[in-house]
DNA sequence: CGCTCATAAT
């Protein structure tokens, strides 16, 4: 992004002080919108003629004058521009230019200005300019008409360029001119410019003006600076629709939902009437709130203003509905949509996007994920193309789903369409191959990136800090550091995550220093997490327990289920039945983590404590447990429960199972299940008595149905018991197959008798 | 006079 020199930015403010006092004298701002707009007296005209009114002058008969006489009034030109702007013809404009030139009103200051106001409404800046440029004579609004031109065509260094020259050429800037300034630096984000300018603004009073207001507080917005736009807001003594508007959506854009539909209320009790602009905004507002009374009243008052035809309201209804979890509404208002645009398609994946990755229950997130890809390829099917929105919805969709295959066809759609250079797409590629336990093609994706942003530097870093390369994790947050980004809380969570993985606990301490001191970011309980399970890999539990006890967060679930798991496979007892205690206090809201305290109580024999976490279980009323796999094979999700019998191929899934059992068996797996499996209550059956857990039938179902020699991918709807890591680590040998199965908790990537995630943990 | 300010999906 160009940016101005701060010289020049501060020639501006001088420039505009030593230009006031002209500036004061000469002109007075009218805040009167209502004036009718009368082009007779300003138009030049011959002598002999009669003033033409172009108001009451339509295209076609303006047209027939022209093509009459060579020697017309320049008012006739006006509804021919104005037809031109219409159909955006700019080779009817630049005819009709001819002609001025010919007919000698190439002086006439209003028509060149409408012409150049044609140009730029066209998208064709360089005649805009060319006709500004041919001026003898220009006036505060030629000016204005070309700055807003570059404002309008996305060329804001060049809109400030010109105002500087405005300033240079000695004219003075009116309200008009300073509005369109402080848009573009708007656009260029250029606060410190547009302070100075807001500052010149309130001196001489032009803040009173409504739509210098509203840009005033739409620059402080978008520069994040939401204090100042709010104070903008307030200032405007007479705030119209667009002020209002305005400032709904910058509730929004600065995280404050809230506050965005109490000044939306407010704007109804002071009488304004709301539009299309404002109801998207307010509904958009609603769908963060998660407030779906209030967005439905939203709907009524759209009808109500009869903006419920408008497509953007309409889409915006249609998300919400879609984000409340009203997908039957959502789904009868999107087919009786006669038109629909590329936002309709991208709300409506995003919404199934955005319902997979809240959705609890596995099976329904699964659901989503599903309906999200097949509206894709409806979309695909149909005459509209996917953009970066588009592509970086469904890329989270196949992260999720881990569906690598999907993914790989989206990122050959995405060379195709030129979108992979768009770091946000880049972005979620990496995050989808890392998601998907492809190391090496995430890896690749992040290099080919154009630029790196704190989001794939942090990804990357994450990626292979679950791959178990924790080296790799730390070069590259090395590497980041190098190239001057500045890592967040995330980016540390990687950071140690690696770290712990690979028991390197000096290195955990520097960089959680470092994380501190360097960078002032504040611990999250995620940090103690990933420490805490740093010491409980390296057996170290008291370690892990005195880290625990000092640590400036009271210690969570997750954290205790650490600690207890390690003490399960470090044979601590005493301190997992301690910790299990403190953990009980908190009455745990996860199902895994009774899961983990039943199976230690019950190898422990400890009846007592059973029927004391079965109670508690039931007074928490959890559901039930979820053990569901999936894999995606081509554009198919399959979905296994454990024991599942419900696949066509089931008897070979079975009998290639029993196969692979006898012959790790003869390997030396022995079967861990003896004691969990004692328990035979209904609560904790379909996890424990199951004879086959989901992820072994979908990893079978993988092996029997997909290339030879093809990684077999699998997600998990909770942790992998030890048994079934043994087990597949067995099989990853026993087939010479890569195995990803991702859980709950973690990434398996199991290749050759190997797993990335260590082979230890909090494993159930 | 002519020239401005605001919207939905990651």
């Amino acid at each position: 992004m160009a940016s101005l020199p701060s010289v020049a930015v501060t020639g501006v403010t001088q420039k505009l002080d030593l230009e006031y006092r002209k500036f004061s004298q000469h002109y007075s701002i009218s805040t009167d919108k209502n004036t009718n707009i009368s082009y007779q007296r300003s138009y030049t005209s011959k002598p002999s003629e009669k003033n033409i009114d172009p108001k009451s002058l339509d295209y076609r008969e303006a047209l027939s004058i022209l093509k009459e006489s060579s020697v017309v009034e320049s008012a006739v030109y006006v509804p021919i521009l104005q037809e031109c702007i219409d159909n955006y013809s700019v080779s009817e404009a630049q005819m009709i230019h001819t002609h001025v030139i010919k007919t000698g009103y190439h002086e006439d200051m209003f028509l060149m200005t409408f012409l150049i106001n044609v140009y730029t409404k066209c998208g064709a800046m360089d005649f805009a300019r060319g006709v500004f440029d041919k001026l003898s004579k220009k006036n505060v609004v030629t000016w204005t008409a070309l700055i807003t031109g570059y404002v309008r065509n996305s060329e804001p260094e060049l809109a400030i360029r010109v105002f500087l020259e405005l300033l240079e050429s000695g004219a003075y800037p009116t309200n008009y001119t300073l509005g369109a300034v402080v848009s573009a630096c708007s656009s260029l984000y250029l606060v410190g410019m547009g302070k100075q300018i807001h500052g010149y603004i309130v001196k001489y009073n032009i803040e009173s003006d409504t739509s210098t207001g509203n840009a005033i507080c739409s620059l402080y917005s978008k520069c994040r600076r939401f204090d100042l736009a709010v104070k903008a807001f307030r200032r405007i003594p007479e705030k119209n629709v667009i002020s209002w508007t305005t400032m709904i959506s910058a509730c929004g854009d600065n995280g404050d939902a809230m506050l965005g539909l109490k000044i939306f209320v407010e704007m109804l009790l002071d009488g304004v009437e709301p539009n299309e602009f404002t109801l998207t905004s307010v509904l958009s507002l609603c769908c963060v709130m998660q407030a779906l009374e209030f967005g439905e009243q939203v709907h009524s008052l759209s009808i109500k203003f009869g903006c419920v035809s408008n497509l953007p309201v309409k889409n915006s209804i249609m998300y919400l509905y879609l984000r409340s979890g009203k997908t039957d509404e959502a789904q009868k208002l999107f087919s009786a949509m006669e038109t629909i645009s590329l936002v309709t398609w991208n709300a409506m994946i995003a919404g199934y996007a955005q319902m997979m990755e809240n959705e609890k229950n596995v099976l329904k997130a699964q659901h989503s994920g599903t309906d999200a890809l097949n509206i894709f390829l409806k979309l695909n099917r149909s005459s509209l193309k996917p953009d970066l929105f588009t592509f970086s919805s469904i890329l989270t969709v196949c992260s999720s789903l881990v569906a690598i295959e999907q993914g790989e066809q989206i990122h050959a759609q995405t060379i195709k369409t030129g979108f992979l250079s768009d770091i946000v797409v880049g972005s979620a590629l990496v995050n989808m191959y890392n998601k998907c336990g492809s190391i090496e093609k995430a890896t690749r994706a992040f290099v080919e990136m154009p630029t790196r942003t704190l989001i794939s530097w942090t990804s990357m870093i994450t990626g292979y800090a679950q791959h178990g390369r924790s080296a790799q994790a730390l070069q590259l947050f090395e590497d980041m550091r190098l190239a001057g980004e500045r890592p967040n809380k995330i980016t540390f969570v990687g950071v140690f995550s690696a770290c712990s993985h690979a028991g390197m606990v000096d290195q955990a301490m520097r960089y959680f220093k470092m994380m501190k001191k360097e960078y002032r970011i504040k611990p999250v309980v995620d940090h103690f997490a990933c420490l805490v399970d740093m010491f409980v890999r390296l057996g170290r539990l008291q370690d892990a327990f005195d880290f625990i006890e000092k640590m400036e967060f009271e210690p969570n679930e997750f954290i205790w289920s650490i600690l207890i798991a390690g003490c399960r496979s470090h044979g601590n007892m005493d301190l997992g039945f301690y910790a299990a205690e403190r953990l009980l206090e908190l009455k745990p809201k996860d199902f895994e983590t009774y899961v983990l305290l039943l199976s230690m109580y019950l190898s422990a024999g400890r009846w007592k404590d059973v029927s004391k976490v079965r109670k508690l279980m039931k007074d928490e009323n959890l559901g039930k447990v979820t053990d569901w796999s999936s894999i995606s094979i081509k554009d198919k999700v399959h979905s296994f429960r454990p024991d599942d019998r419900s696949q066509s191929h089931s008897t070979e899934i079975y009998k290639l199972l029993d196969n692979l059992l006898d012959k790790a068996k003869s390997l030396g797996y022995a079967s861990l299940k003896s004691l969990e499996m004692a328990d035979e209550e209904e609560t904790d059956k379909t996890f424990s008595s199951a004879i086959h857990h989901s992820e072994k039938l979908a990893v079978a179902f993988g092996l029997l149905n997909m290339t030879s020699g093809a990684s077999v991918r699998v997600l998990k709807s909770s942790s992998m018991c030890r048994d079934c890591h043994s087990l597949i680590m067995y099989i990853s040998v026993l087939t010479g197959r890569e195995i990803v199965i991702r859980d709950s908790k973690r990434l398996h990537q199991f290749n050759n008798g190997h797993c990335s995630c260590g082979d230890f943990g909090s494993l159930l």
